[in-house]
DNA sequence: TCCGTTGCTACAATTATCGTAGCGATACGC
DNA sequence: GCGTATCGCTACGATAATTGTAGCAACGGA
């Protein structure tokens, strides 16, 4: 991967429109993007707690998928450590809770 | 891939606990799973028209999703052709509706 | 100083995805 | 029948993303 420090490297990914809801669908697409909003909706977790908290994911991935959300602005690092939702990615996880309940009623 | 036919192969996937709304995180997590479930989201299209929807995305990708989405009972091969979302998948659609607004609003 | 934890990175191996091409089946007009 | 077009779907090599393991520098207690 290019690596990507600052601007956003976009390789072969999606949302070429540019439209923001495609561009949003792209970002939440990516592997464990999803995950890591759902597991920080509660209190701030440290990227090991993080780690933890997703089956033990490669840092790899989420490094760079914590790297992405935060210059979405849906993440932050907060001061004494430890990665938190902002207010525009406590709004986003809202949105998402309504899948809890869904999800409990789809596996019958 | 272990050409899944069926049963539901899982290789590396995340959602080792099987909690339900992880594993909906997980396969939502795909590439071009959401993508694939909003641009379903007014009226059925055939493969070809879903391809054209989705950026030109690979036909193998795509024909993946739709396996595991039709596997999910979200989506349907409706009887005179054409991708459709079943009830179920059209519920889980209406969740993401706030997502445009949000998308929107986030892209300044 | 020695531990322990923090956020973060390197690197090779494994998967997933891409892009192009093409299949069999079906439905048309001729 | 014959060609043509579309349908859903697949093969396959090339490329990009993810995994798993190991480890870094920086900071804070004991």
């Amino acid at each position: 991967m290019a690596k990507q420090a600052g601007t956003t490297t976009r390789s072969v990914r999606g949302s070429r429109t540019g439209r923001p809801i495609m561009v949003l669908l792209d970002l939440l697409g990516r592997r464990w993007s999803l995950r890591i909003l759902w597991e920080l909706r509660g209190e701030p977790l440290t990227s090991r707690a993080l780690r933890t908290a997703c089956d033990e994911a490669s840092p790899t991935v989420l490094q760079a998928r914590l790297t992405e959300l935060r210059e979405a602005g849906f993440v932050e690092l907060g001061d004494g450590g430890g990665y938190g939702l902002t207010t525009l990615g406590r709004e986003l996880c809202e949105t998402f809770m309504p899948l809890h309940r869904f999800a409990e009623r789809w596996k019958r």
